[in-house]
Formats: structure tokens, sequence, C-alpha cells
DNA sequence: GTATACAAATACCAATCGGTATATTTGCAG
DNA sequence: CTGCAAATATACCGATTGGTATTTGTATAC
């Protein structure tokens, strides 16, 4: 096999990229098999040939819309040089949301939170994990920022990381909802002001 | 007739009071007929004898659910002195929001706004109009009290006030994914701060 | 080139979906 | 107490749901 994929794993990896927009935009009970055919141009048993329920589709497209968020932020937050720089990088990101929108319908992790919440176990413990990852990477980031003497030592961390979060899902969900993208831009200022306010001097 | 409401009337409201918190918990699209007859004890052709069809019974639940938050809000508001404590209400009745509940499955704005976001416009509609006379709400104190000499007046107003919301929604979703009240906690904690940013002194 | 293993399509399933026409019951005015 | 209108239940509709058993097609190792 000197391929780098086998032929199932290129069918599985087609279905999730093809149903990615759909769940996110739809969610998992809105989503139905014939939407997943329909998006695919394969037949029922094709697809329940490489996942074994709906599901599991949602949960690699989950996993799929996920990673590619990560791996977007990380790359940017690498390349940002202070570490106030890199925190930076989240209002750099969702300020022009609007115009470069990573994902379609909105982002994923808020998404699945809600609609997995009350209803699908599985799916909101992705999301969840998702949360709590984003939330360890901001606050590593002050920490490294305290110890190379670039922010002050008495910031309570954990506030600032989970209201960063907050106020970018937030705003997302507002600007989607009022169609309205000024008031994401406004939001993402008061990510700036917190990110500022723990600056040295 | 000396009742006050018709028979009719008062099935409708017995229908939107007992499906309320299952449209908040499984969105429009996982409430189907059957979880409707289920909940109210009563048979398809009643209800459909009552609304025209499952979305208008989604339509005046989420008025109902949201009227009741706002009356509940409005009502706190009213009891404040300071334009300073009528804007601290929002923060204090979400820092316990896990001891008191006031809707099971979550706020209905966010529920609603990222369930009917790419579904369903009339759904979407409400969702958008309820956050704009949330922001309404919050403008209009911090106006009043800028003239009432309680906070400065070179504030931006209409970023306080989609911050506060963003922090509060986005604290809701992370708080009820996670299934850890401590970051609602610290998500208020920073509203707390932006609202005593913009006092005089 | 052929046998074989794997992948995809076809055809089917019971159950449930949202919705409706009609029958039955109920509440209420006279 | 009766008659009638309003409200609820019954019974049904076609379409679609998620899922599966089986057949057909295809890529590949030998």
């Amino acid at each position: 096999m000197d391929k780098l994929q086998s032929k199932a794993e290129r069918t599985k990896a087609f279905i999730i990229e093809s149903t990615a927009e759909i769940f996110n935009k739809k969610g998992f009970a809105g989503t139905s098999l014939s939407d997943l055919t329909q998006a695919t141009g394969l037949t029922k048993g094709s697809i329940y040939g490489n996942f074994e329920n709906k599901e599991e589709v949602a949960l690699a497209v989950f996993d799929y819309n996920y990673t590619r968020l990560a791996k977007n932020t990380r790359e940017l937050i690498e390349k940002a040089d202070t570490f106030h720089d890199k925190l930076m990088v989240y209002a750099r990101i969702y300020k022009n949301m609007a115009k470069v929108p990573l994902n379609k319908g909105g982002c994923p992790i808020l998404n699945t939170a809600i609609d997995a919440d009350d209803t699908n176990p599985s799916l909101k413990d992705r999301a969840a994990k998702a949360l709590i990852r984003w939330e360890k990477s901001i606050t590593r980031l002050i920490e490294q920022g305290i110890n190379a003497g670039e922010f002050k030592s008495d910031v309570n961390i954990r506030q600032i990381a989970l209201s960063i979060i907050a106020l970018i899902e937030g705003g997302v969900m507002i600007a989607r909802t009022t169609n309205d993208y000024s008031s994401m831009e406004h939001v993402v200022n008061t990510v700036e002001v917190l990110i500022n306010q723990i600056k040295k001097q």
C-alpha cells in the first residue's frame, strides 16, 4: 500500500468535509441522513459502511471543525513575538470574523455546546473539552507573560481567560443573530482592554 | 363571560407553559409533536386546534420564556436605587444562576439564537429583537447614570452594553457546557469590573 | 489476468414525522 | 334541560426518519 490513505479513510474524510458545514448550521437533530447523502452524493449504505451511525459522523465532524480552528489559531499565536501579541491574536481573529469566517454557520464550539447541552452527552463532552483546552491555552500564555515580566503578577488569570472566551463567544452569537458585525468589533475592543490592563506599567 | 380567559386561551397558555422547558432544551428541530402531546397530556388534534403548526408553538414559547425573563429583571432593576446598582442587577442575577435558574435548559435567548440562526428566520428574528431590547435597556441605564452624574461622560456606551451581554451569555454557555458554575462567577466578576470602571472617581 | 477482499449501491424495514379531516365530547347561554 | 358552538379526541394521511441485509461493483495483491 503506497497510498497515503486507504479508500475507506479517504471516503471517511470526504464525508466529514462535505457535511461539516451542514452539521454546524443545522445541529445534530436538525441534520438528517438525507442531508448527508445529498451533500456527499453517496448513498446511505456507503455512509453506514464508514460510520456506525449519525452520531459518529457528528462527532467526527466536530473534531474536524475544532481541529481546523485550533490549528489556525495556534499557527497565528506561534508567529507573534510577545505574549501580549500572542493574546491579541484572539482579538485579531474575531475582529474581522465577518469578512473571513473560518467556519460557515458560526463557531462550532458554541453551536455544539448549545445544541448538545441537554440532548447529546458525547457531543457535549467534546465541546466541554474544547472549551477547557481553550481556557488552558490562554492561561498558559498569561502565566508565561508573567514569568517573562510582561504582565503584572497579581492578575486573576482564570477570570481573564474565561472572560476572553465568554466575550468572543457571546459576541459571535450577538453579531450573527442581529446580523450586525459592528457589535463583534465592540465586544472585541473589550477583549483588547482586558489584555492591555494586565500589562506592566 | 365572567371568566378572565376563554377555554381556548387557557389551553393555549397551558400548552405554552407545559412545553416551554422542552423547546428550550431540545430546540425547534429536536422537539417533536409527540414531545408536545406527552408533555401536555393533550392530543395532536387539540394542539393543532389552538396553534397553526409547530412553529407557532415554538414562537409563543419563546415569547413566554423571554417575557418571564424580562419581567423578572425589570422588577429587580426598579427596586435598585442608583443606576450603578441597577446595572449591577445583571451581575447579581447571573452570579447565582446555578442555584436559582429561572429557565431550565439555560438562557432562552442564547438557545434560540444558536438554534434558529441558520434554520428558522422567524425564531431568529425573535431572538434578535430580544438582544436589541436588552442592549437598549442597558444603554438607557448608562445614559441616565451619566445624566445623573453617576457615571463618566466619555464612556463607550454601546461597547459596555454589548460586552455585558456577551459576557453573560458566553458565561452561561461555558458554565453549562463544562458543568462548572465557578466559571460563571469569574465572568460575572468582569461584568462588575466593567460597571465599576464607568463610575466617577 | 484472475481471485478476493473491500467498498458502495440497492432495496427494504418499522417507526415516527408533521399535519388534517372527521367524529365526539364538553362547556355554556337561553 | 336543551341546543349549539367551541374544544378536544380519534383515526388517518403521505413523507421521511434512522438504520440494515443484501447485492453489485471495484481496486488490488498475487
